[in-house]
DNA sequence: TAGACAATGACAACATGCTGACAGAAATTC
DNA sequence: GAATTTCTGTCAGCATGTTGTCATTGTCTA
């Protein structure tokens, strides 16, 4: 049975692939020139979005990646002066990652790019539609992250 | 200005970046026990759907990958049996890569898992939201397809 | 036909993701 | 409080993607 549905969702399936890596070369292109790459910046905004700053592993979950691959990008972050490892009141050994000032700055140019980037992209697009889309995604997520 | 449009786009890439994640793992747990990866068997479903063979990039232009990463995936699947490089008659040097028959039995079981897979995952969703949503995919990737 | 330009294979360096394994710290349970 | 379990840092190996470079092949154009 080749139910239009199953046909749909596949056909979904591999166009978010496809637009997985375009949308990671339109944010390698945007922050080219702040020195930032995509993994980078999804790190330095989930640090920017928290308040008190967070763990290696916390990031790792917000991200939904192993904390393996956070710790090497953080590492290297923090040699490049964009992020500080502060020590952690409630935890000897895990310490909390925040922003450095430059890392702050990073951020902000980051936000100048990617604002009239969002808007320019979504001007022809209905809002219902991204509403749905951006439902659909998260339902999709829900499932299979467990 | 905070346009919920704005807010909406970004959210959903961040949502299309984490479901990219996940569908890859999907992927790779229905796949394991034939051997394969997500990524190769994107590689064997574009072959299947083509005809007479692709060549490499053409390959890597359908997947929107660089050739050079699809060239290395078929290296090794030809060495695996998978694979199998025969001549172009077009061109000397850029050879048609084909399914060896493990390749095709390859590709029959992964259906055979991928299709209930498709279903039992739609089968809450209205498919005017798969349309929709697809509809949308698609529209963000010509845009950032150039 | 000659020369310029584009496509391809091959190799290298690198970025980013994964998993596995191990030891030590923290949290939970009894 | 002690034992067990979970979390964390760390190191290693590997898969998969990128870009860059160079020589060669194929194509187009003047």
């Amino acid at each position: 049975m080749h139910s239009p549905k199953r046909m749909l969702f596949l056909d979904l399936v591999l166009s978010v692939f496809r637009l997985n890596g375009l949308l990671i070369a339109e944010g390698d292109t945007m922050t080219e020139n702040l020195g930032l790459t995509s993994a980078r910046w999804k790190v330095i905004g989930v640090i920017a979005l928290s308040n008190a700053g967070l763990t290696v592993p916390g990031i790792a979950r917000v991200l939904g990646q192993s904390r393996q691959a956070v710790q090497r990008l953080t590492d290297v972050m923090v040699e490049d002066g964009l992020l500080l490892y502060q020590s952690n009141p409630k935890h000897k050994r895990s310490v909390l990652v925040t922003l450095t000032e430059v890392g702050k700055e990073a951020y902000n140019q980051l936000r100048e790019e990617q604002d009239p980037w969002a808007i320019r992209n979504t001007e022809d697009i209905p809002t219902e539609e991204l509403e749905t889309s951006l439902r659909l995604v998260r339902r999709l997520i829900q499932k299979f992250d467990k």
